[in-house]
DNA sequence: AATATATGAATGAACG
DNA sequence: CGTTCATTCATATATT
């Protein structure tokens, strides 16, 4: 019930007047609104199930009130968003030339050599390679462990629900988010 | 499946790597999230009123009956899954403290304590608390290697006093967000 | 617009 | 411990 409280306030805690968030703030501040986000959007489901039931039992209390929609929409444009970084063109080919020559995951001084050839061509981080590198070998190993068979699926979920009972660990005390009402 | 994730977008494209926010960007971000914080208010109270009205109108609906739930559906599928462990926001910030604090890799008896305190806040082992450590420490070490170039950032948040809430998506397993009325 | 896929990044666990 | 793997999360791009 406190929910809002928790959600907010660090943010204004930190916006001392004269100073300047970091990445890592920001980053807090986007799921923090997030968060919001995921809320209004159960409130609002919640309210559209509750009116819609409440409709056809008596046509009462159909509070207009508040444009919800509107209100969400009009916030949704200006915020958030990390973007990510996006290998150039010429890098991506680089890259893949690498991949296929070299054996291995670059080792660090592999890493800043590459890092410093390929910023030649675009913004590039060393953490950029690496990644590139291991996500780069980690994909193909599962396309040919899975691939054999079928058609070229995605990586992705599968989305089969199979009813795994597993599912470990109950979160213990995330009452944050609960609305008891 | 992440379609109200798309209604906020752009938190700020303006945030790049080694900048900073503006006091304006600061003050948008504040007034978005109290726009959220008032709808969320408003549509608790709602709900409150409407339930209130409900329950003495008719003695049916106590109780959920109503499946929130698909709501969720459309930001993170799958109620199944989580395999491995996964630190609950209130385990997380301890263990960040934790790591500022003591120096090292806490030995065999620290490990158990720590587990002992953590496991009142959720599912955690020994092991969940060992490796946590040696790759908090090991990734640590690591951004400060690589970390030097352009955008370099990423792998490893650092910590912010900011309480952060729990990331946008919903997962079935971990922090709820469901409303049990 | 809604959904699906591709891919950069994060992270728990395992390996040497 | 340092490094690597496996899986998942998040977002940009493509498709319908």
């Amino acid at each position: 019930s406190h929910a809002f409280a928790a959600a907010h306030q660090p943010v204004c805690s930190i916006a001392l007047p004269g100073q300047v968030m970091t990445d890592e703030q920001l980053e807090t501040l986007r799921r923090q609104i997030s968060v919001y986000a995921t809320i209004c959007q159960q409130l609002v489901e919640m309210h559209k199930a509750i009116m819609a039931q409440q409709g056809s039992a008596s046509g009462l209390w159909l509070g207009p009130s508040i444009p919800f929609d509107s209100s969400l929409h009009s916030m949704g444009h200006k915020l958030t968003s990390r973007q990510r970084w996006t290998p150039s063109q010429t890098q991506l080919h680089i890259l893949e030339r690498l991949f296929e020559q070299e054996s291995g995951t670059p080792n660090k001084q592999r890493i800043k050599e590459i890092t410093l050839e390929l910023s030649q061509h675009g913004q590039i981080s060393e953490t950029n390679v690496y990644n590139w590198f291991q996500n780069r070998r980690a994909r193909t190993k599962r396309k040919q462990q899975l691939g054999g068979a079928n058609n070229g699926d995605s990586e992705l979920d599968t989305d089969v629900d199979i009813p795994e009972e597993k599912k470990g660990k109950i979160e213990a005390d995330s009452t944050s988010y609960t609305f008891d009402a």
